[in-house]
DNA sequence: TACTTATTTAGCTAAATGACTAAGTAATGT
DNA sequence: ACATTACTTAGTCATTTAGCTAAATAAGTA
């Protein structure tokens, strides 16, 4: 059951929860993406994911200086947990929308998204 | 999802999963049994129990000033959720325990129970 | 090699949380 | 009517948590 706690502890936060319904309908999204779905500053994404991958729900991957977060299941037998789960966040008007947030926010290049977290105004000229 | 974020808060304490998963093994238990397994003050127990029914887990009915808990699924639609938390419960050897320090606490009076919790020694003679 | 960039970690602050004690409430017993 | 009892709520304190900024780390670029 620590297991158990340790789960129900990640989710019960609202940004965490929202990163793992964002991760349900992309198979990953990059840190800056996150990021900016949020509205939080990197530190505050990057202390979460922390969390969530502690609780074994997101895992990562690096490419260079990019790391590209994804959702799984803790454990085999969280899968029925996972789907039930899933199936209320087809139904959340609140997750509809960050899917509508997301599907604008990957519409810019990672590194776009980058330059406007640290205040830097359109690409140079 | 702003109940799912309610249920998972209420969920995300091992006190308050312990009477979750004890409540899931008897059709109800009063507040004193609950006190009892928990080994906290009655004031923390109630605190706890009144998040629990927030969250729409837990409902209570009076008999006369004995208060008696029963869990419940908040929404129609939690009821898979429920039955693989309770499959958990049942691989928990945590709540194993539990289950066995409930069956000597069932044996008690409630009556004896509130006496030995507010420091009163054996029955008055 | 030095600089830039994407991310992570440390430390701080404010807010939230869980346990306690004390006080309060409502039901029961005398 | 008063005292007792089972619980609930308020207030306090210690701990935890979530966001921030600043610093650190590692990868990429010039």
């Amino acid at each position: 059951m620590k297991m158990l706690l340790t789960v129900f502890k990640a989710l019960a936060d609202s940004n965490r929860l929202r990163i793992i319904a964002a991760l349900t309908q992309y198979d990953e999204l990059c840190a800056t993406q996150i990021i900016e779905l949020l509205q939080v500053k990197g530190a505050s994404a990057s202390r979460q994911l922390g969390i969530l991958m502690s609780a074994g729900l997101v895992e990562s991957r690096r490419d260079g200086r990019w790391v590209y977060y994804s959702f799984q299941a803790p454990q085999s037998d969280y899968k029925s947990f996972i789907e039930w789960m899933k199936a209320e966040f087809e139904k959340s008007a609140l997750v509809q929308q960050d899917i509508k947030l997301l599907e604008g926010i990957t519409k810019y290049a990672p590194e776009e998204l980058c330059r406007r977290q640290r205040g830097i105004k359109c690409c140079p000229v």
